[in-house]
RNA sequence: CGGGAUGUAGCGCAGUCCGGUUAGCGCAUCUGGUUUGGGACCAGAGGGUCGCAGGUUCGAAUCCUGCCAUCCCGACCA
């Protein structure tokens, strides 16, 4: 089986590459370092998109969009954005181009230079805590509860397909409040929107928590994060929400008169997802025949292919799936009918495996002579042949299960590789032969975080938001902590 | 930016060391036929600036020089 794919146990990310490529998710494009998404991959994070944006509108967010250029000036106003971003940064000089004068070719015409060079933006909090100054007066005017969906661009040295790439899709909020508790709260608010579409949407479970000083967004005082474990036993960052405090309300000079009238900074908060979701996605679910996409974001969750010999047994099995087709969309399930007659039932459904779609049937003239449906789920590659006339409600709890096993079988996996651990040589150890999750103490100094880093490659994921005061020593250097925080290897 | 490798049909590759017919194979594509309950088969067809630019030679995918691009491994990162 699966003789398409590279084994997901010998080569893990040979293993990813394969799957992004074979599965007709993405490919590699004429510029170094950036991807075309294609439909499938696309009409994941279309699903993706959906739901999220459902819930910023439920938690009162409002969409809008800023420019895509950054002028570089502003960059500079906040020291750590700048520091944390500079190495990173795509540079408009120049707006024209021209005819070379030797001969063929266009190049870059030198009399258009720009005035002021233009980034291209990385993120966007400076060109729209620019336009907020503008917006913000009065605590009537707050907050300010904004999303916008764009891409960005960060220049990456090594670029991996969905995870890290040099232009990427996402969403970026960016609030502004009164108070550092509201704005404190939003942040906090928005992790657990965050944490609550990975375990609900994406069936992946996550471990939230604050990044440390190290970690943290630049520019932020707070950096909150969801963390995800692969396959392969590697962590994943799959969102961040910040807390920056005044920073950027400084910067840009945004003050607002508050009831009693006295002038004050505003309280900012800025929160991210980005295609590498998809990413998460497929390192967290698939196998070695291909992708496992859980039901509530699979763009087609029920597929159903038509075994037959002749042009009668293909009508009449397409009667039924079309009726059948008709009923489950009625109860909002996308179905795709695959009637296509240049491919044989077999290669279809390990095409279909390969791109995961969760539950597949297929109706042929046995069926027929004896109204039944073959029914085969994806999670579990099992079958099971079942009565005609049940098949639509089967259909929709089988879909509700998928889902909670695809869950159930990640939470499992995270709990068997997540580890307490006090000593440095299991540490190291565990590391080397395991992977996964480890819960360690640490004496809370960067040093001692970058040591950690520099001997062992893993890094510090977070301090969890739940861990419990434990009396301890620094796995490193043994001096005193008082809780554990969770250290992996991450993407 | 350092180390390694590769560029030949849409994709994957052989051929390059040791220059010599008309550059070949698998997959994919197209045509016709037989097939169809787990990646079908037969027959035929189309498809190439051999990464680019120079050079050596009677003759270059093959040798030489320069350039470009991509991938892998490191430092940076959602």
């Amino acid at each position: 089986m699966a003789k398409f794919l590279t084994n997901r146990e010998e080569n893990y990310s040979q293993w990813y590459n394969d799957l992004v490529i074979k599965a007709d998710m993405a490919e590699y494009s004429a510029v170094r370092g950036c991807m075309v998404i294609k439909p499938y991959g696309y009409a994941i994070w279309e699903k993706v998109q959906s739901e999220l944006d459902k819930m910023f509108k439920a938690t009162g967010h409002v969409n809008a969009y800023f420019p895509l250029f950054i002028p570089k000036s502003f960059f500079s106003r906040e020291a750590d954005h700048v520091k944390g971003f500079a190495k990173e940064c795509a540079v408009v000089t120049h707006y024209r181009l021209k005819n070379d004068e030797t001969g063929k070719g266009i190049v870059v015409d030198p009399t258009a230079k720009l005035e002021e060079e233009l980034v291209v933006r990385p993120t966007s909090e400076t060109i729209i805590w620019n336009s907020y100054k503008n917006w913000i007066q009065s605590y009537r005017d707050l907050p300010i509860l904004i999303n916008q969906w764009a891409n960005v661009v960060r220049w990456e040295m090594r670029t991996r397909l969905f995870l890290r790439t040099s232009e990427f899709l996402w969403q970026e909020g960016h609030t502004a409040h009164a108070t550092s508790e509201e704005a404190i709260e939003e942040t906090e608010k928005m992790i657990g929107v965050y944490a609550d579409f990975a375990e609900n949407f994406m069936a992946i479970p996550v471990v939230k928590g604050v990044k440390t000083v190290n970690e943290r967004f630049a520019g932020a005082l707070d950096t909150y994060t969801i963390e995800a474990l692969m396959q392969d036993g590697k962590a994943l960052q799959a969102g961040t929400s910040h807390f920056l405090g005044q920073n950027f309300a400084k910067a840009f000079d945004v003050q607002f008169t508050d009831k009693s009238g006295k002038l004050d900074y505003v309280w900012a908060t800025s929160w991210g997802v980005s295609t590498r979701l998809i990413g998460a996605l497929i390192m967290a679910h698939s196998d070695n025949n291909g992708l496992v996409l859980p039901p509530k974001l699979a763009p087609t969750q029920v597929v159903i292919i038509p075994i037959f010999k002749t042009e009668e047994q293909l009508d009449s099995i397409s009667k039924e799936a079309n009726r059948i087709k008709a009923d489950l969309e009625a109860m909002g399930i996308s179905v795709k009918y695959d009637d296509r007659d240049n491919n044989t039932p077999g290669f279809k459904f390990a095409d279909y495996e390969l791109k995961g779609v969760p539950v597949r049937l297929a109706i042929g003239p046995r069926d027929l002579k004896n109204g039944t449906i073959e029914v085969a789920r994806r999670d579990t590659l099992t079958k099971e042949t079942i009565q005609m006339s049940a098949i639509t409600e089967h259909v929709k709890s089988l879909l509700r299960e998928i889902q909670k096993n695809i869950f159930n079988k990640a939470l499992r996996f995270r709990e068997e590789n997540t580890r307490y651990v006090d000593r440095w040589d299991q540490f190291v150890d565990t590391l080397d032969n395991e992977g996964g999750f480890i819960y360690a103490h640490w004496d809370g100094t960067t040093e001692t975080e970058e040591k950690i880093k520099e001997l062992t490659k893993s890094t510090i994921r977070c301090i969890p938001l739940n861990s419990k005061d434990e009396e301890g020593k620094c796995i490193l250097t043994g001096k005193p902590s008082a809780r554990r925080v969770l250290f992996a290897r991450a993407y």
